[in-house]
DNA sequence: CATATGATCCGCT
DNA sequence: GCGGATCATATGA
């Protein structure tokens, strides 16, 4: 494994902990071509064991399998009709827990990203779960990659320097999970949905995690 | 089979 | 800010 490279360890731990130390590193995606598209982790969700607003809440179906498989995967779903999101699979096997990447801030291959996104903003590239995966050509095929011994998706290991706030997931109605989290003053963090519980309560503040 | 439901994005106002 | 686009998935008839 590359030096760089998160270990297995990393993920295999409560989604509540590896999200908001995701927050800072950088998402690599590496071409055949030998070519890659990187971001900066900006923004992440948490979606737990026993949490309604997962998608491994109701059990393992077909679509949510790769959730109940070991850590360190890619879960990649289809929403919406048009989008594709990203997480990371955290816990241990037979879990279903993992955490949503939301954000991204652009590093290397922003034309690629700007001619996948058919937009030139560089803001508008990876501001969003759906953006930043047709950003980084995630899709599909992508569902069940392995994040520590793959050859097409890593995380690799970053400093960061913001501090990390959290608040309400979006599109989640239950407001008892602060499990959203995101770099604070990064203006690459989605705007997202303005729901019902707005977070414009204080969003509460974490303090420094690391693995 | 039929239908309800999204962890959303974009264009227009 | 609002609403349309657009479809895989799960569930119930």
């Amino acid at each position: 494994m590359k030096p760089l490279r998160l270990p297995r360890s990393f993920y295999a731990r409560a989604a509540t902990e590896v999200a908001p130390a995701l927050l800072g590193q950088v998402l690599v995606r590496a071409f055949p071509d030998g070519t890659r598209a990187t971001a900066r982790i900006v923004e992440v969700e948490a979606y737990g064991p026993g949490d309604p607003a997962s998608h491994a809440f109701r059990g393992m179906t077909p679509r949510n399998a790769t959730m109940f498989g070991p850590p360190g995967h890619v879960y990649v779903y289809f929403t919406y009709g048009m989008h594709f999101c990203m997480n990371a699979v955290c816990g241990r096997v037979g879990e279903g827990t993992a955490v949503l990447v939301r954000a991204g801030e652009p590093l290397e291959g922003v034309e690629g990203m700007r001619a996948r996104r058919g937009r030139e903003p560089i803001l508008e590239l990876c501001s969003g779960p759906g953006r930043l995966a047709q950003a980084i050509a995630v899709d599909r095929s992508d569902d069940g990659a392995d994040l520590v011994d793959g050859d097409s998706l890593w995380v690799e290991r970053a400093s960061r320097s913001e501090a990390i706030g959290s608040g309400m997931r979006v599109g989640v109605r239950e407001t008892t999970r602060p499990w959203r989290y995101w770099l604070e003053g990064n203006p690459f963090v989605s705007r997202g949905r303005p729901g019902p519980p707005t977070p414009k309560a204080r969003p509460s503040l974490v303090s420094s995690v690391t693995p």
